[in-house]
DNA sequence: TGAAATTAAATCGTGTGCGATATAATCTTG
DNA sequence: CAAGATTATATCGCACACGATTTAATTTCA
């Protein structure tokens, strides 16, 4: 057969495969907070910047209002953030994090530090990682149609 | 706050991010064909291996039957595939590629090579991110519970 | 042998992702 | 200033992922 189509040999499977393991590493931890991953994936960016516009958020995570929307509610319901339409223009939603929310900060301080204890050596293949998808990440954005 | 916590910092989220810009990188080669990406890996497979019962299956894309079976359905429902129960063991079902689903091996050909296309030098950030993630997936899987 | 354990799929419910469209507010321009 | 364009968010529908459970078939072993 064509090895070219061979799922081992596809980049494109490899990148699937290990966001979707690492994503079940984070379940032990968020699981107990009540958090999914891209809760929490929104959090982290709560915790740098709030409030935070959905648009804004969107263009960190890469996501649009479709996912954002219904998962910002969930994460209101949960208590964690409030949500406020800009006075000024009424089409922007403004997103900040409550008390809860900020508190969980402090909960979620160890998780970084917790995963990487369950790798083994070399943390010099995480860093690599890391500085690969970078460089990618740099060049598919434009591909399509980011930034 | 906590650099730890930083979003750009947190491996998870570069990969969550790449895996799905080179999903939607995929996107125009796949639509025409009306195959999802998912729908696509599970080809994959079935062109190196058909039959190919749901467990295997599974196992190459780490996937289980609540995804699958859906999954397949559809597949068996375009007409890619065929899904019959062993005869010897009722408890397996084998998935076998259609002739539509042989056929469009030779259509799905050209894919990988359209994609490099896109891609700006250096091709080797791409080959170290593939060597890398092999790495990295050896270690995750262990710890995940695979193999 | 036959009850308990194991295995393979299927089913169910929830939460994303995302294309397409809708809605409402703001901006642009003639 | 008003019509059309643009922008921000929401809504809708579909297809994954996946934890939990169910169902049915097979295997184990006392």
């Amino acid at each position: 057969m064509n090895p070219d189509l061979k799922l081992d040999n596809q980049l494109c499977f490899r990148l699937y495969a290990a966001s979707r393991l690492v994503t079940r590493l984070y379940q032990p931890q968020l699981e107990p907070l009540g958090l999914t991953y891209p809760q929490y994936l929104v959090l982290l960016v709560l915790w740098e910047q709030s409030p935070c516009n959905v648009k804004t958020l969107g263009e960190r995570l890469m996501l649009q209002s479709n996912t954002l929307t219904p998962l910002l509610k969930r994460l209101e319901q949960q208590g964690l953030i409030h949500r406020e339409r800009d006075a000024k223009d009424e089409r922007v939603v403004w997103i900040q994090l409550s008390e809860a929310g900020q508190a969980l900060e402090a909960q979620c301080a160890c998780i970084p530090a917790q995963l990487l204890t369950q790798l083994t050596e070399p943390k010099s293949a995480w860093l690599e990682l890391g500085q690969q998808l970078d460089k990618v990440l740099a060049q598919l954005k434009p591909l399509v149609g980011i930034q």
